[in-house]
DNA sequence: GCCGTTTTCGGCCCGACTGTTTTCAGTCG
């Protein structure tokens, strides 16, 4: 997949800006452990959101330019300096050396705060998920205030849902490890082909471990550039065909090289899926071949017959070339064998983005920039739906929501002749709160005014299923909602999809003429791979939104594409890489009768 | 620790829910 951005807001630029916010996101969670100032705690964990989402590296800023970041000041820019001069902050260190770092794990748990953490570790010594889950075994937490019968049977619940995630990675994780070391691979002299494969290549949700291939007639200078990159904190086997490094964040790669004429099979057998493969290696030997990672061969004679391409190793099976995304065995051979591969949608197709906030409510750039952003990478058109006023917390109110449209339509004005061709169009409209009856923000004559309303659930998660499908099946059938945001709600690792009956909520969409949102936030893909199948099969139109909170997430939109993918998706099945006239058609809902 | 159409001090997003409690603390969005 190709990725259209190709100005500061491409990645790499974010590299050192995450690092800098992860750490300063420590700094805060170790601040609110230690029981130090609420407040200094929000302003580093501000902080910490401003840096990651600030368009310049912050390792080019002196501590002037530091202090133009939002929420960054003398103190907090002195800090950034310290890092990038002295590879650490003597501060953060300080709080490090008085808190395990397996206390602030522990945070990790739902509903387990700083304030429980705090407790556990000095009352009782824990500082792991796992001592913890043994303390609960053992009824040890009976006598600590403020921990009961139910807080111990939530912790049990919340630390199998951390496990069941268990090393994974979240995609955009590994995506930038692996970026980065193609990157610095494919530099090296004697490097012919570079690329990762795995899971990564497949877009799976999360990351067990990255697998990165490269072809060259002799492995050594790669097998000893990728020992020695700077971020490689063990080298755990070292050999001339596969070499197997961690990462400084616990991150395993695996790198294997191989000669340039077997490329082709040793990526069709290093992306997987191993089920995918099984069925591959089924159809060869039924045609008395023999697949494996160095090609695809005779039987018999144990001649090599291809291997250079993966179309040709698909080709002699009597197959398409299969798409990464679809090789799951979830019937792509089947499929492909009747020729009926879906012809599925690209990053490229993708015309607009429909879900973006800006600063007016919890996103982090102005109006201006989230659009120069989307005019930078080609959109067609693009929406801003800042949050709706039942979101307490963002402090919405009419005419603010009012003063933004009027921006946004001066704005449609000037950017008309811009961004790649035919312009860049703007669209006004709002992320709407489900509220648990099924209602949202704003009375009917005040949502006519938007172009569109993307609704979502942001409370009430356990209502119980019969509620939760009644709820959403009622914003469905709102003649002002077009898009469901984030349907399941579910946070990847962290919680779980609210307990709906999904088909029932399929069915409402199509009959309504609601897409369903697949939400490209790497912490989310909401509507997940399997759902997307689903409700596929009901007929549901799409789309794919990046859900922006600055304007390096924009970028986020591949993920979105790659789960899209993995969902059997064509642009047919994508509203947001529609020409804009029938975008507007759809998003007038003429089948509720509006 | 940051910020300023309350501008160098005194605020800092606000409400709901949950589980533990007899009046509230912690967590979440």
């Amino acid at each position: 997949m190709n990725s259209p951005a190709t100005d500061a807001y491409s990645e790499g630029v974010a590299r050192s800006n995450d690092e800098v916010a992860a750490l300063f996101q420590e700094y805060a969670d170790l601040i609110s452990i230690t029981g130090g100032d609420a407040y200094r705690t929000r302003v580093y964990e501000k902080a910490a959101r401003s840096i990651g989402g600030y368009h310049a590296d912050v390792s080019t800023l002196d501590v002037k330019g530091l202090q133009d970041i939002p929420n960054v000041g003398k103190s907090t820019a002195e800090k950034i300096v310290e890092y990038f001069r002295s590879g650490s902050v003597s501060a953060v260190e300080e709080l490090r050396s008085r808190i395990p770092a397996g206390v602030r794990r522990l945070t990790a748990i739902p509903m387990l705060g700083p304030k429980k953490a705090c407790v556990l570790y000095e009352e009782l010594g824990i500082s792991s998920v796992e001592e913890l889950a043994d303390a609960i075994h053992e009824e040890r937490l009976r006598d600590l205030k403020g921990f009961g019968p139910k807080t111990e049977e939530n912790i049990l619940h919340g630390i199998e849902l951390l496990q069941s995630s268990g090393d994974r990675v979240l995609l955009d994780v590994a995506m930038d490890v692996a970026d980065d070391i193609v990157t610095e691979l494919s530099a090296i002299t004697g490097c012919l082909r570079c690329t990762y494969a795995g899971s990564l290549r497949r877009f799976r949700e999360t990351i067990g471990d990255i697998d990165v291939l490269a072809a060259a007639d002799s492995s050594a200078r790669l097998m000893r550039a990728f020992t020695e990159l700077p971020y490689v904190s063990e080298v755990i086997a070292h050999g001339e065909k596969k070499t197997s490094i961690r990462t400084t964040k616990g991150l395993s790669v695996d790198l294997r090289v191989v000669p340039p004429d077997s490329w082709g099979a040793a990526l069709q057998y290093f992306t997987g899926s191993k089920a995918h493969n099984i069925r591959t290696r089924e159809r060869a030997v039924h045609q008395k071949l023999k697949l494996s990672e160095y090609g695809l061969f005779d039987a018999e004679s144990g001649e090599k017959i291809v291997s250079e391409t993966e179309e040709e190793v698909y080709d002699r099976l009597g197959l398409p070339w299969i798409p990464p995304t679809l090789r799951e065995d979830r019937g792509e051979i089947e499929a492909g064998l009747k020729g009926e591969l879906p012809d599925l949608v690209e990053e490229s197709d993708i015309k607009g983005d429909l879900h973006t906030h800006t600063d007016l409510t919890d996103g982090l750039a102005p109006l201006e920039e989230m659009i120069e952003a989307a005019a930078s990478r080609g959109y067609a058109y693009f929406a801003i739906t800042d949050h709706g006023p039942n979101l307490y917390m963002q402090r919405m109110t009419d005419e603010r929501m009012l003063a933004q449209r009027e921006r946004v339509r001066a704005l449609d004005g000037t950017f008309r002749t811009r961004g790649r061709r035919g312009g860049l169009r703007l669209m006004h409209g709002a992320e709407l709160n489900i509220d648990p009856e099924g209602d949202v923000d704003w009375p009917a004559d005040f949502l006519s005014g938007f172009d569109l309303c993307v609704a979502s659930v942001h409370s009430h998660f356990n209502q119980g299923r019969e509620a939760l499908t009644r709820r959403l099946v009622r914003a469905c059938e709102n003649p002002y909602v077009n898009i469901i945001g984030h349907p399941t709600t579910r946070i990847i690792g962290k919680r779980p999809g609210v307990d709906a009956d999904l088909d029932a909520v399929f069915a409402a969409c199509a009959r309504t003429g609601t897409a369903l949102e697949i939400n490209a936030h790497p912490d989310r893909l909401d509507l997940r791979d399997e759902d997307v199948l689903r409700a596929r099969r009901h007929g549901v139109k799409f789309a794919v939104d990046s859900d922006a909170h600055a304007a390096l997430h924009l970028a986020n939109m591949r993920y979105g594409v790659g789960t899209a993918q993995r969902g059997w998706l064509t642009k047919e099945d994508v509203i947001n890489t529609w020409p804009e006239a029938r975008l507007r058609r759809f998003l007038r809902k003429e089948a509720a009768g509006r």
